[in-house]
This record gives structure tokens, C-alpha cells and sequence, in this order.
DNA sequence: GAGCACTGC
């Protein structure tokens, strides 16, 4: 198209600076062409001759759409010399010399083939979203630029990360920055805090469309009640306008639990002479862009999941954004032409509330994957406690996560990784649930265990939007589902696949029963992979057909149940005598009740059972357990025992302990201090953003 | 009546 982006001008000194260096940061603004011109630039100076470059993505669908535009504008098949990998989907083939993948994808390789040797340049982009999977990927290179025999060079490209950090960590190495083609957009701030930030975007919308030119409105909002409640405030007022005095308007929801339909309605063009207004959650700010915005409403809020290690449980919560993060939100103002955002904030807030950048999702989160991953890769030099990340997760954190691995028998009692571990890190799942499908293949009911294991991957997407009201009715079982014979909802997964089963996998089926075509579709795709990996340690074949001829289900589900509790056995909770409330055994004690969507049932007495294990202990307006299933007391007491006998300092400990120099010792007691004490920062700077957000809530 | 932001192998 002859426009020149900006990065092409810099041709010459990228090539120079890769050729004197093997890691380079680039830091390229939205517009820059990083994602689509750095391979292309690599493959033009002979990168592609003695290997791939690869480029990694947090996201599948910016992985297949960068690498079909690369395609197009090398005038080549897609899967040729350009490819991409995604989960489920490899589009290459031997020709390929540029490939694009998910940063999961390069790390599932990793564990094949650790040099990565057929690449002779690995990017990864996006770095400063700080995905999980990128930021161990950070230390992975790290470590293989030094160790690998032939060349390797690392580009770490990103949009406003802060370079010097990253430079840092390896080792000084040089920043290069790239302009991007942004328009500029004006910031406005309020003077206050707003009392009801629904109500302030509210009136910033209404005074957007009465006094400003046209162009669409993106309202960045927390979550999906507020954008309801938001859209039917703003379609009120927007009728109450005088005809003719203003534009049309077209009012759009767009958050993660819409319908795939509902969502790319954002994408078809507006019917002329119409301003959109977009009411969205984050998933606007970064993984879907929106064409003919020029306003950004911005609350200055987010939802965001953080996990925390004491408990085990994760927390919905509602925090203030990062600085970072506002910026992006501002930029999505100025795509195509000059724009305006609105922020809801004081300019004091975001310069001395706001922190600079979010906190990087491996602090928050539970890293026992990571860990048995880590462990799994087997090279001596790895210690899970000293690892070199550009951010470490905390001590608690890692210690959490090797109980965790000890209690499901992933690493013995010095932390080294087992025979178990081992083909639970072939698995792409979570280690519960890896453990679960290896026990239940001695148990004898690995295809039932699959069914579960992959209904659990695929749950967020089985049911439809909620406000249909459908849950009640799943619940309810007006539906005829059926309802776990009492077992809980992992029972129940079981028995609702194995009927669609029965139905012949009819798409008709899952929407006479008011669950997703799609969340059934990819729960048999996530079966059959998982299906693969596991032919290799089965006993016996495994039929995907697996309720033929069925003898003794209730045998079978006691089998189940059984290698659950084996899978979750860092994840159980045990029924409080006087009531129906539950607390976890295992971590600091944490009361919790059994989800409202759950399907398990009181006995006579108006009792639930004694012991369940659970999928997920979440906090979101209280503490809940989801997705739980009944076991036995017999079952529960090798999990105590083994608790009792837990000796942290030795799981920790046990692996290759360097020689104590005086120096380690002095920087390793610093270091501890320091994490000791993030967490509560951290905890405390939630806190508080949650109180002065509740503060400001309107009664009802 | 109580409900999960987003992403990925």
C-alpha cells in the first residue's frame, strides 16, 4: 500500500545491533509494524538460512492473523514460508522460515527439544503485557543464549516496557526504540473522585454526544453488571434527547462472556450518520481493537484475579489500573485520526495513586504448573528458588506451589521431580487435574477421567450468557440434565458429555439443552489431544465412545471420585460440624461455601457430605467453592498424614544447593526480606482500592 | 437469591 511504517526506517541499525548482540529489546509503539516488519527485516538479512525465526504471541488470534498478513505481504501461502502454531492448529511445514506461535506453544516445545535448536532467532513479542508463559520464557532464554552451541538471538519486543528494566536483566544488553503512529489524544481529567463511576461515565457519554463532533465511544468499565446496568441508563437518556438535536446512536456491550456473534458485532461498519458508544470491559484494551473510536471514557478501574498462597484462594478484585495501563486505554483513542479521553480521575490520582505498571500475572497467580514445568525441563542448573525471573514471584508463592506438587506426588520429599511429575508435565493442564488422569488410568476409568478433565478446560464456555436465566434452569434440571446422582458437578460433567455422546455429538442437542455448540465442540477437541498424549502411559485402549455397554456406573463413579481426590488433594475442604459451610484443610484454614451453581445436594438430614474436594476456591462476593465432588473419609486420611509429615525447608532445599558463599548467603537473606514483605504491599494496595471503591457505590 | 475480568497449553 506504499505506506512506509515507521520501523522500516530502521532497517539498518536493527540488523547491525542483532549482529553485535544476541538479546536486543525493541520497544515499539502501537502503529510501529514490530509485530509484522521484524521478522520480514530478519528474513530479508539472511536470518531464515540456517533457521526458523520464530515469533511468539500471548494470544491465538494475533498469532494467525499477524502470520496471515506476513504471508500476504510476502506474496506467499499461508503454511508455507510462513506459518503459524497455535494449540490444535500447526500450519507449517518444512519450508517455513517464519513462525508465528502462542508463547504456551514455544514453551510446550522447550520441553521437547530445550536448545530450540531449529530456531536461530526467537521474539517475543508483546512482552509487556507479561503474560505467565513470556515471562518464563524471559528466563528460559536467558539462560539458552549463554548455554546454546549455535547462535542464538533473542529480540524482546514490546510497546511500553520499560526497556532499561528489561536490559538489565540481560545484562545491559541494547534498547532500541521505534516510533509508532499514534494520533495524539488529548487527556481531560475530573476534578474529583466520582461517587458513582456508572453515573460519572454516564453523564461524560451524554455530554460527549451533545457537544462533540462524530466519531465512536469506548467506556471502559469492570465487569458485566456495570455494563448493563450502564447501557440501560444510557438508552434511557439518549431517548429522553430531543429528535433531531443529535445523532443516532448504537449502544454495544462487548465483554469476554458474549457470544463470539454478539462480539464481533463491533467490527461491522456503524450505519451512517450513528455514533457508537462500546461499553467494554479490559478485553478492549489489548485483545480486540475497535475501528472509529476517537473518545475513551476511562474509570480507572479494573477487575482483575489475583491468587493468594497463604489460602489457595483466588480473589476477584477491583482494583485501580496501572499507569501503563491507562495509557493504553487513552491510545485507543487516537487509531485513525486525532482523539479525546476522559478520565474519571484527578491527574493526582494517576500520578501518585496509580502504580506504574500492573503487577505481572506470574505474582499472581498459583505457580505449581510453572513449577513441575521448571522442574520437568531437568537442566542442573535450575533451581526453582533462585530462578532468574525479571520479576520473581514471591517465597510463599513457590513454597506454595511445591506442596502443592509434594501432596499429588509430582516431586518426593526433596523437591526432586518423579516419575509421575514427569508424565504429568506431558500434559497441558493444570497438575490437579494432570494427576487426576494418571490415577484414574490405575483406577481403571482414565476415559471417564478425560470426559471430566476436558469439560473442565472447556467450562467457562458450556453455557450461554447469563440474564437468559439458563443456570436456574441447569440447576433445576427443567432442563433434563442430569444432575450427578449426588456426587457433584464433576459427576455431572461426566454424565452431560456422555449423553451428547449418546445424541451422536448433535449440535442440535447442546442448544436444546441450552449449552454452547462451541464449549462442546473444543471440550472433544481437548479430550482427543488429551486422549494422544495419554495413549503413550494408558493400560488398555480408550475408546472416546466410553459408556457402551455400561455395567456399574455407580462402581465407575466411585473410581472417579476416587482419583479426584488423589488429583485435588491440595484442594480439600471438610464440612463444618454445626452447618453447611466448608473450611480447607491444608493451607491456613479458609471458610468458604459450595458455589450456588453447584449441583451437590443435602441428605435427610439437610446436610451436605462431610468431605469434598473442589476445582477452584474463589472469592468473588464471599468465598466459594466451585465445581466440588463428594469423597470418602478413607481417601482423605493418607492426604493428612502426608501433611502432617510435610517438611517445607526440605522440598525446598533438597535440590542443588550451591555452595554457600558468604556473598550468596548475604544477597539470597536480602532478597527473602524483600519478597517478605511485597506480598503485603500488595495485599494492603488492594485493600484499599476495594474500600474507597465500595466507598463509592451507590446504595441501593 | 447469587452470579468470573482476561488469556493459554
Amino acid at each position: 500500500m506504499g505506506i512506509l511504517l515507521p520501523i522500516l526506517q530502521f532497517e539498518d541499525k536493527i540488523i547491525e545491533t542483532i549482529e553485535q548482540n544476541s538479546v536486543v529489546v525493541v520497544i515499539g509503539e502501537t502503529g510501529s509494524g514490530k509485530s509484522t516488519q521484524l521478522s520480514q527485516i530478519l528474513h530479508r538479512n539472511g536470518y531464515t538460512k540456517h533457521g526458523i525465526v520464530a515469533v511468539t504471541q500471548p494470544r491465538r488470534v494475533a498469532a494467525v492473523s499477524v502470520a496471515r498478513r506476513v504471508a500476504q505481504e510476502l506474496g506467499v501461502q499461508l503454511g508455507e514460508e510462513v506459518g503459524y502454531a497455535i494449540r490444535f492448529e500447526d500450519r507449517t511445514s518444512e519450508r517455513t522460515r517464519i513462525k508465528y506461535l502462542t508463547d504456551g506453544v514455544l514453551l510446550r516445545e522447550s520441553l521437547s527439544n530445550p536448545e530450540l535448536d531449529q530456531y536461530s532467532v526467537v521474539i517475543l513479542d508483546e512482552a509487556h503485557e507479561r503474560s505467565l508463559n513470556t515471562d518464563i520464557l524471559l528466563g528460559l532464554m536467558k539462560r539458552l543464549v549463554k548455554i546454546r552451541q549455535t547462535n542464538l538471538k533473542v529480540l524482546i519486543t514490546s510497546a511500553t516496557l520499560d526497556g532499561g528494566k528489561v536490559s538489565r536483566f540481560f545484562s545491559d544488553c541494547p534498547v532500541l526504540t521505534v516510533p509508532g503512529k499514534l494520533f495524539p489524544v488529548e487527556i481531560f481529567y475530573s476534578s474529583e473522585r466520582p461517587t458513582s463511576y456508572v453515573e460519572s461515565s454516564l453523564k461524560t457519554a451524554l455530554d460527549i454526544h451533545i457537544r462533540e463532533p462524530e466519531g465512536d465511544v469506548l467506556i471502559f468499565m469492570t465487569g458485566q453488571d456495570d455494563i448493563e446496568k450502564m447501557i440501560s441508563k444510557l438508552e434511557e437518556k439518549v431517548q429522553s434527547l430531543a429528535e433531531g438535536s443529535c445523532m443516532d446512536v448504537v449502544i454495544l456491550p462487548l465483554h469476554g462472556s458474549l457470544p463470539p456473534e454478539m462480539q464481533v458485532r463491533v467490527f461491522q461498519p456503524p450505519p451512517p450518520n450513528c455514533r457508537r458508544f462500546i461499553v467494554a470491559t479490559n478485553i478492549a484494551e489489548t485483545s480486540l481493537t475497535v475501528d472509529g473510536v476517537v473518545y475513551v471514557i476511562d474509570s480507572g478501574f479494573v477487575k482483575q484475579r489475583q491468587y493468594n498462597p497463604a489460602t489457595g484462594m483466588y480473589s476477584l478484585d477491583i482494583v485501580q489500573i496501572s499507569r501503563v495501563q491507562a495509557d493504553q486505554r487513552a491510545g485507543r483513542a487516537g487509531r485513525t485520526c486525532p482523539g479525546k479521553c476522559y478520565r474519571l480521575y484527578p491527574s493526582s490520582i494517576y500520578r501518585e495513586e496509580f502504580p506504574e505498571v500492573t503487577i505481572p500475572e506470574i505474582q499472581r497467580s498459583s505457580l505449581a504448573g510453572s513449577v513441575l514445568y521448571l522442574k520437568s525441563l531437568d537442566v542442573p542448573d535450575i533451581d526453582i528458588l533462585s530462578f532468574d525471573f525479571l520479576d520473581p514471584p514471591s517465597r510463599e508463592s513457590l513454597e506454595d506451589a511445591l506442596r502443592q506438587l509434594y501432596l499429588i506426588d509430582a516431586i518426593d520429599g526433596n523437591g526432586s521431580i518423579t516419575r509421575v511429575g514427569r508424565a504429568m508435565a506431558e500434559l497441558p493442564l493444570e497438575p490437579s487435574l494432570s494427576r487426576t488422569l494418571l490415577e484414574a488410568n490405575e483406577n481403571g476409568c482414565l476415559s471417564q477421567a478425560l470426559t471430566v478433565v476436558a469439560m473442565l478446560s472447556a467450562e467457562t464456555s458450556l453455557l450461554p450468557s447469563r440474564s437468559k436465566g439458563s443456570e436456574k434452569k441447569r440447576k433445576h434440571g427443567s432442563l433434563d440434565l442430569p444432575d450427578g446422582s449426588g456426587w457433584g458437578d464433576h459427576i455431572q460433567m461426566l454424565q452431560i458429555y456422555e449423553m451428547w455422546d449418546r445424541a451422536g455429538y448433535d449440535r442440535r442437542w447442546c442448544t436444546d439443552h441450552d449449552l454452547q455448540v462451541r464449549g462442546m465442540m473444543f471440550t472433544k477437541d481437548v479430550r482427543k489431544q488429551l486422549c494422544q498424549i495419554m495413549q503413550k502411559t494408558a493400560k488398555g485402549s480408550l475408546d472416546v465412545r466410553s459408556n457402551n455397554g455400561r455395567k456399574d456406573t455407580q462402581q465407575e463413579y466411585r473410581n472417579l471420585r476416587r482419583s479426584l481426590c488423589v488429583g485435588y488433594a491440595g484442594q480439600l475442604a471438610e464440612r463444618m460440624v454445626r452447618h453447611n459451610g466448608y473450611r480447607t484443610l491444608g493451607f491456613k484454614a479458609q471458610l468458604a461455601q459450595v458455589h450456588p451453581l453447584s449441583v451437590l445436594k443435602i441428605d435427610e438430614d439437610g446436610l451436605l457430605p462431610n468431605y469434598v474436594v473442589y476445582h477452584e476456591l474463589i472469592a468473588t462476593s464471599r468465598p466459594f467453592l466451585r465445581n466440588v465432588c463428594v469423597v470418602e473419609m478413607s481417601w482423605v486420611m493418607p492426604i493428612l498424614k502426608k501433611l502432617e509429615n510435610l517438611d517445607i525447608n526440605k522440598l525446598s532445599g533438597g535440590t542443588s544447593i550451591p555452595e554457600a558463599t558468604v556473598d550468596g548467603e548475604v544477597t539470597d537473606l536480602s532478597k527473602e526480606a524483600a519478597v517478605a514483605k511485597a506480598p503485603d504491599d500488595h495485599e494492603s494496595r488492594i485493600q484499599a482500592a476495594r474500600d474507597r471503591f465500595l466507598a463509592r457505590k451507590p446504595k441501593k
